[in-house]
DNA sequence: CGGGCGCATGGAAACGTTTCCATTCTTCAC
DNA sequence: GTGAAGAATGGAAACGTTTCCATGCGCCCG
C-alpha cells in the first residue's frame, strides 16, 4: 500500500485496460471522450505518475544524457552544466551527472556508471581529449558524445569551443597595445591538458607576431592554490615580467593573490589576465580581466548538438563559439619606469 | 549490430543460460571455476555491461538520489553537490541532478521529472522548507528526501543545516566586539527563504543582547547584483553603519562591490562579513570575511542521511553541522572618528 | 549397493511500460 | 437488410534483468 501506484492500478480503477491507460494519458490513439475522463480521473487520483524505467526497457531509449566535468566547483564548469541542464530541461531529458576530480580512476568508473544507465549520450570535458581512455571507450561502444572546452589536435572528435588560439592571442595583443613588452604565462600542466597546451600555443604565437620574447612559463597543477615561491624566481631583476596571462580564471586568482603576497601591487606593478570569464571576477577587487567564453551557451550548444544527432553520422565536427575580451582592472598600462619604481616600494612595503 | 550486447548474447556466446550468466556475473550463487570463466570471457568478449534499467524494474529499486538546488552557480550549491556526488559514487549510487533557477515553474516539472524516474529519495534545497508545494508533493507519495540549507522552524523536515541563528550571532558578537555600534544587513527576501529569515533574527537576537539598536535591513532578490543604489540612501549622515552582515556570500560580494562604487574603502570605512563561506572569498582583494558553513560536509552528510533511513522513521529529524567565523580583510576594526574622515574622503574622491 | 543430499544449471515468471494485432461494436452505404 | 469500413478497446508480447523453483547429476554415508 506504500507502493507506487502502476498503470494497472490504474487499469483496475477506471474499469479499463491497461493499453487503453497508456493511450489515453500518452494521447496515441482514439478514445471515447468518457473513457478519457475514466481514465485521467483514476491516474489522478492515485497520483500515477508512469515509471520512466518501465518505459525505457520497452523504447529501448532513455531520454537521459550524461554530463561529465572535472569538478563542479570550478564556476566555468558548473556554468556550463548550468546550460546543458536547461536545454536538457527544454528537451524533456534528464541529466546524470558525474564530476571525476581530476582523477582517472574515479573518471572510468564515472564512465561505466552512465554507461550502464544506458544514457543516450554524453557531454563532457576531459583533460586530454587526444589521449582519453573514457573517449576510447565510448568510441569503442559507438555511444555519441560531444566534448565541451576540449579542442582535440590530433584525433577527430565532436566538440564545442571557442579557439583558444585566437583567444590567447587576443589576450596577447591586448597586452602588448598596453605596453606590455615582458609576459610571462601561467599554465596548467601542459601533458594533462589540451586547453593549457592551445593557449599557450597562441600566447606563444602572438608574441612571436609582436616581435616580443617569451616570457617565463610557469606550469602548476589544477588544484595548486599558492603560488607565491612559483613565481617568486621570476619576479626578480629588471627584466621580470609586466604581465601575466593565466590559463584559466581560478590560476588567474591565484596568481594575483600571490603577488599581493608578494608585496607586488596589480596591476600598478604586475598585470593579470585570465580566461574563461567567471562571474565572481567582476565582484572583486582588482576586478579580473578575462577571456570570457560563453559558459552556458558551451553547454547548451553541446547538448543541442548531441540531441540532433550531430556527432553520429557527423563525428568529429566542431564548432566554435565566440570569445570576447572583458576588461578588468587587474590589466592596466605597462608601469613606465617599472624597475626603479617597483624596486622602491617592494622595499617601503616590506 | 550497433545495439549493445544483452545478457542474453552473453549467454549465447558462453554457451550457457541467462540465469548462470546473472549469478556468474552478480556473484551470487555457486557455479563451475570453467563456468565462471566462460561467462566472463563472453561478458567481456562483447564488453556488455548490465543494463541498470533492466535490473531496476525488476529489483524495484534504481539506487539513484535526486538533487535538486535552486542554482549550479552558486559557489555553494556547486560545493555542496560535490559532496553529495562524492558519497553517492562511494555508495555506488547515481545522481540525477535538477535545478530551478528560483522558477517555481521549473521546480514543480523537476520533482515530476525526478519522481518518474523513480529516485529513491532527494536531496534538495528549497527557497522556504515551511511553504514548499515540492515538498508537499515529496510528503504524500511518501518519497524520503533530506534537506541541504534549509532549516524549517514550523513543518517538521530531515534537514542538514547549520544552527543560523547561532551563526548570525556569531558574526554579530565579532562585529561589535571589534568596535561596531551601527550593524546593518543585506539579506535576501525574507518571504522567499528561510535562511534568510533565521539570519536575520540571529542578527536581531545579537543586537539586542550587546544592547545595539537594529541597523538599516535591505532586503534584496537573490540575483541582484547591482547594491549601489539600494545603499546609497543608509549612507548618508552619522548615523550610518559602520558593518553590513550579509545573508549570503553572493551578497557580501555585490555589497563591497557597491561601497566601493560609492567611493567607500572596505573595510576602513565600512565592514562586511558574509554567510556561506565560498572559496574564492579567500582570493579577492579584501579577502571576505564569512560564516563558513561546511558546504561539500552538508551534501554529503544528507546523502548518508537518505542513505540510512534517516528521513524514514525518523522523520523530522535534524543535523546540525559545526559553523566557523573565517577572518577576511573586509571585516576590521571600526573607524574611530568615522563620521569626519569619511565625509572627507568621499569629497576628495568623487 | 542404494538412498539421499547438495551443487551446478536451466526454465520461467515477474517488474511496468508500449504497441501490434485481434476482437467487438457502431454506423453507413448500397 | 446486409456487408464493409472504421472506431474503441482488450489481449498479449516484448524490452533486460533477477530470482524462485525444478531438474539432473555426482558423491558420500550407511
Amino acid at each position: 500500500m506504500d507502493r507506487v501506484a502502476t498503470i494497472r492500478d490504474v487499469a483496475a480503477r477506471a474499469g479499463v485496460s491497461i493499453a487503453t491507460v497508456s493511450r489515453v494519458l500518452n494521447g496515441s490513439g482514439n478514445a471515447t471522450p468518457e473513457t478519457m475522463e475514466k481514465v485521467r480521473a483514476a491516474a489522478s487520483d492515485l497520483s500515477f505518475r508512469p515509471s520512466t524505467i518501465g518505459r525505457n526497457l520497452k523504447a529501448a531509449r532513455t531520454r537521459t544524457v550524461g554530463v561529465l566535468v572535472p569538478s563542479l566547483t570550478n564556476p566555468v564548469f558548473a556554468e556550463s552544466v548550468a546550460g546543458i541542464q536547461d536545454a536538457a530541461a527544454e528537451a524533456g531529458y534528464s541529466v546524470l551527472i558525474a564530476s571525476t576530480d581530476y582523477d582517472p580512476g574515479r573518471e572510468v568508473r564515472a564512465i561505466e556508471g552512465l554507461l550502464s544507465n544506458r544514457v543516450e549520450g554524453l557531454v563532457l570535458t576531459v583533460a586530454d581529449a587526444d589521449r582519453s581512455g573514457s573517449l576510447d571507450t565510448l568510441d569503442e561502444v559507438r555511444l555519441p558524445y560531444v566534448l565541451a572546452y576540449n579542442q582535440p589536435e590530433r584525433v577527430p572528435r565532436a566538440h564545442v569551443s571557442v579557439d583558444n588560439v585566437a583567444a590567447s592571442r587576443a589576450v596577447v595583443e591586448r597586452m602588448s597595445a598596453l605596453g606590455h613588452r615582458r609576459i610571462g604565462m601561467i599554465a596548467g600542466r601542459f601533458r594533462q591538458s589540451d586547453r593549457s597546451r592551445r593557449r599557450h600555443a597562441g600566447w606563444l604565437a602572438a608574441l612571436g607576431d609582436a616581435g616580443l620574447p617569451p616570457g617565463p612559463v610557469v606550469e602548476v597543477d589544477f588544484n595548486e592554490t599558492r603560488l607565491a615561491h612559483r613565481l617568486a624566481p621570476f619576479l626578480e631583476g629588471p627584466e621580470r615580467p609586466t604581465a601575466f596571462f593565466a590559463s584559466n580564471d581560478m590560476l588567474a586568482l591565484a596568481t594575483i593573490r600571490a603577488l599581493r603576497d608578494l608585496g607586488l601591487s596589480v596591476p600598478d606593478d604586475v598585470s593579470v589576465c585570465g580566461f574563461d570569464g567567471i562571474e565572481v571576477g567582476r565582484l572583486m577587487a582588482p576586478s579580473l580581466a578575462t577571456l570570457v567564453q560563453p559558459a552556458r551557451a558551451m553547454g547548451a550548444t553541446a547538448f543541442e548538438c548531441l540531441r540532433t544527432g550531430f556527432s553520429g553520422e557527423l563525428q568529429g565536427r566542431a564548432v566554435m563559439l565566440p570569445f570576447t575580451l572583458r576588461p578588468g582592472e587587474s590589466l592596466g598600462p605597462a608601469p613606465s619606469t617599472s624597475s626603479q619604481a617597483l624596486s622602491e616600494r617592494r622595499h617601503t612595503q616590506s
